[in-house]
RNA sequence: GCGGUCGUGGCGAAGGGGUUAACGCACCGGACUGUGACUCCGGCAUUCGUGGGUUCAAGUCCCAUCGGUCGCCCCA
């Protein structure tokens, strides 16, 4: 009896994994550029948090969290999503005393209890940023522009961001109740889901896959922005517009957190299967105080990093897998076998990739493995070489062979 | 939580009740007694996700179960 893995997680192989690295590392080095500083939390957290920092009521709170008791009584989650943690410990690790704006950036594993399907899995990875501190629509540009650079930047074609304003909390009650009045003497008319969406979360039946047409006439949230807030998200729009970042205002925008306030956007694309978003993000004003932090302003977005890598493959984006090896050591004989351990560790202490085989294999099948690494340079040490203290040394791609001197193998390799 | 679909060697994939489980790739060995990427030859699944059942006979039919995959809800 075998053991599988869980449901919806994933062992990321070699060959694979190097694309995740080369991902990270595009984004470590955008955020370096941005004056992001990478933050750790822990995996999981008090389940308290996600109550209240995501929202009781969403999907996420309600039935995707992975909680368990830990061996003290105390209730726990796998954390479902990044923002909560990293406002967690802003808040608890008095960033908010330091001079500047925080701003932050994290990439991990998040985890949701919920029935896979292409570009989600139960363990799933993100990518995101937070910035701390500050209401300047300036941030919410740079932080909605940054996103946007990084799928640019890794070669991806058709990625767009979506802006809208929920404005504040207050507005979006107002906005509810709006909206409610439209859907109302329509309500017999519309799905299940919607009519469940209209208890739940109104604005979300304007997504509707089924009844879509018939809300064409509904009143827009940008209508009932107070003054504030439509002087804002003006703001906000003017910069991307400084920037040349090409957007598109969805006033039907709507994220599934409840922490959102202002400026929310997400980042679409087609190419994963059924779901068209990968990433998405926004402002919140009160998630600090929430968590027990003062009253600092937060904004930032989460990238899905499967919907990333299904967006690279589909896209043809090439990532090279495999590192090819500066030089395979073949050695034919007991006595050049222990020449070639000597070799080996030396050259490898000097910086070089070095491998060799460990199969007891045949000359023929130690150069075809060679070939599989893809070694620059195979170096054989037989009888004869060994001798004379020289090894052949023979270039792959051209085939050309001269020997040389042991001690000089390094130089050769140059 | 709901629905579709699939589960045969390391991988891809035939076979849809009759008993030696095609083929391709990869791998191993040989032709080439010390040289890869080409060619040719040979080898490589007591076994068809797992557990029951039907039958003289089951990868092949039935049930259950586990898993993959796609979609709904929701979301990254």
């Amino acid at each position: 009896m075998a053991f599988q893995k869980p449901t919806g997680t994933q062992d990321f192989l070699p060959g694979k994994v190097e694309k995740w690295q080369y991902v990270e590392q595009q984004a470590r080095d955008l955020c370096r550029r941005y004056n992001y500083r990478e933050i750790r939390t822990p995996l999981f957290e008090s389940t308290e948090l996600f109550q209240r920092g995501v929202g009781e009521t969403t999907d996420v709170v309600q039935k995707e969290m992975y909680t368990f008791e830990d061996k003290g009584g105390r209730s726990m989650t796998l954390r479902p999503e990044g923002t909560a943690g990293v406002v967690r410990a802003y808040a608890e690790n008095k960033l908010y005393g330091e001079p500047d704006v925080s701003k932050l950036y994290y990439m991990g594993p998040m985890f949701r209890y919920e029935r896979p399907q292409a570009g989600r899995y139960r363990q799933f990875h993100q990518f995101g940023i937070e910035a701390f501190g500050s209401i300047d629509p300036a941030i919410d540009a740079e932080v909605i522009a940054l996103g946007l650079e990084f799928f640019r930047e890794l070669g991806l074609k058709g990625v767009t961001v979506e802006v809208n304003s929920v404005g504040t909390a207050e507005t979006r009650a107002n906005y509810n109740e709006t909206l409610l009045g439209f859907l109302r003497p329509m309500r017999d008319t519309l799905c299940k889901d919607c009519q469940n969406r209209m208890e739940r979360n109104p604005m979300r039946v304007l997504d509707c896959k089924i009844d879509h047409d018939k809300f064409v006439d509904a009143p827009s949230i940008l209508d009932s922005l107070d003054e504030e807030s439509t002087a804002y998200f003006a703001k906000v729009k003017e910069y991307l517009e400084i920037m040349d970042v090409a957007y598109t205002i969805n006033p039907r925008l709507v994220r599934g957190l409840d922490y959102y306030a202002h400026t929310a956007f997400e980042y679409k694309a087609q190419g994963i299967g059924a779901i068209d978003t990968v990433g998405g993000g926004g402002r919140y004003t009160k998630l600090v105080s929430e968590v027990g932090g003062p009253d600092q302003p937060g904004i930032g977005f989460g990238i899905g990093m499967e919907r990333l890598q299904l967006l690279l493959e589909d896209q043809e984006v090439d990532i090279p897998a495999i590192q090819p090896l500066d030089v395979y050591l073949l050695a034919l004989g007991e006595a050049a076998e222990v020449e070639v351990v000597k070799q080996l560790f030396k050259l490898r202490k000097l910086g070089f990739s070095a491998e060799r085989d460990y199969l007891g294999r045949k000359m023929k099948a130690q150069m075809k493995s060679a070939d599989r690494f893809k070694a620059r340079y195979t170096a054989i040490l037989g009888e004869d070489e060994l001798l004379r203290g020289e090894i052949a040394l023979k270039r792959m791609d051209t085939g050309e062979q001269q020997t040389v001197k042991m001690d000089e193998l390094a130089d050769h390799l140059k």
